[in-house]
DNA sequence: ATCTTTCTTGTAATATCATATCTTGTGCAA
DNA sequence: TTGCACAAGATATGATATTACAAGAAAGAT
C-alpha cells in the first residue's frame, strides 16, 4: 500500500493501462473519450457522480460533454470491473485492481464522504451463500457500510 | 409464515399497530397521514418508491399528496425502523418486524423485482466488525444482493 | 377560552440522477 | 464509393430527492 510512494504519477498511468487492458479484454475499445472519463474518475478521491465526471471532462477538454455519454461509458466500466458503483451514494469509483474479481465492501463516511474500499471474500461468500440458501441466485452483492470514518468519529 | 392464513386482514392491522407503537416509542406521532403512508407502503409487495406511495395515497384519498410529504414520513419511518430503504432500488419496504433490530439483507430479483428480506446477524456482525477493524465506525450496513429469484432462475 | 408554541403538512420550486431517441461521425471492409 | 458497425453528440424527458416557506392542527400555558 505504502510502497512506491514516490511514483504516484506512474501509479496513475499504470492504473489507466490496467483499466485499458481490462476493458479490452471484455471486448470493448479504449477510446479517447473512455480514457478521459477514466482519468477523471480516477482523479476523484471520493465517489463521483456521472455529472461530476461530465463536468470534469468538460473542463479538461473545454467543450461540453453530456452526462448520457458518461453514463454509457460508466456502464461499460462497471461491466468490465474497471469502475464500481456505490449504490448508497449514486456514484462511482475507479477500481484500483481491475484484475481481481471481488465482491467488495465500501465504507462510506456520512460526514465527510470519504469512501474506503475493502475486500473480504469470506464475508462476501457468506452473503452469496445466504442468498443461495433461500433459492436465490446471487449475481451482484452490494455490501456497503454507512457510518463515520476514523477522522470524523 | 403460513399460520393465520385466514387472518390476513388482522395481520395488516397488527402490522400497523406495531408500526404505530414503534414510531411512538421513537417520540413521533402516529398521524392520519403517517398511517395512510404506512398502509400504502405495506400494501406493496415489492419495494415502493416515494412517488409510488404518493400516487397510491393520492388515489386513496382523492387529493394530491406531494412526494416531499411522503419523503418526510419515510425518513421518520426508517429512523424508527418501521420501514427500510432498499438502496439499490431507491425504494422502500415496510418492516414486518419493527421490534427486532436487525441489519437486514435484501435479495432483489433483477428480472421481476421481487425482493425478499433476510436476517442473518452473524453475517451482518461480520460486516460491522470488518468495518471496525479498519477504524471505521459502522452505523448502517447496507447488504443487498442483486440476482435472480428462484422463479426467474 | 384564548394565546402561544411546536409539530405537521401543503405548496412550489429546484436540484440531482438516469434513460430514450435520433443524429452525426468514424473506421473498416466489400 | 458504398455500406456496415460502433461510438459519441444533442436533445428531450423521466425519475428520484431536497429545500424554503406558508398554512394548519394539536398541546400546553395563562
Amino acid at each position: 500500500m505504502a510502497k512506491n510512494h514516490d511514483h504516484v504519477m506512474h501509479e496513475g498511468e499504470a492504473l489507466s493501462a490496467a483499466a485499458q487492458t481490462a476493458l479490452e479484454r471484455s471486448g470493448e475499445q479504449w477510446t479517447k473519450m473512455r480514457a478521459a472519463v477514466f482519468e477523471s474518475l480516477a482523479g476523484f478521491d471520493q465517489p463521483a457522480s456521472a455529472y461530476d465526471i461530465a463536468e470534469a471532462v468538460s473542463n479538461a477538454q473545454e467543450r461540453r460533454v453530456a452526462a448520457n455519454s458518461v453514463y454509457r461509458i460508466l456502464d461499460l466500466f462497471t461491466a468490465a470491473n474497471v469502475a464500481r458503483r456505490v449504490e448508497s451514494e449514486n456514484a462511482y469509483l475507479a477500481n484500483r485492481h481491475p484484475d481481481c474479481l471481488h465482491d467488495c465492501i465500501f465504507l462510506v463516511c456520512d460526514e465527510c464522504g470519504k469512501t474506503t474500499h475493502l475486500d473480504n471474500d469470506k464475508l462476501a461468500d457468506g452473503v452469496r451463500e445466504a442468498a443461495r440458501s433461500r433459492g436465490f441466485n446471487p449475481e451482484r452483492p452490494v455490501i456497503e457500510v454507512r457510518g463515520h470514518c476514523e477522522k470524523c468519529g
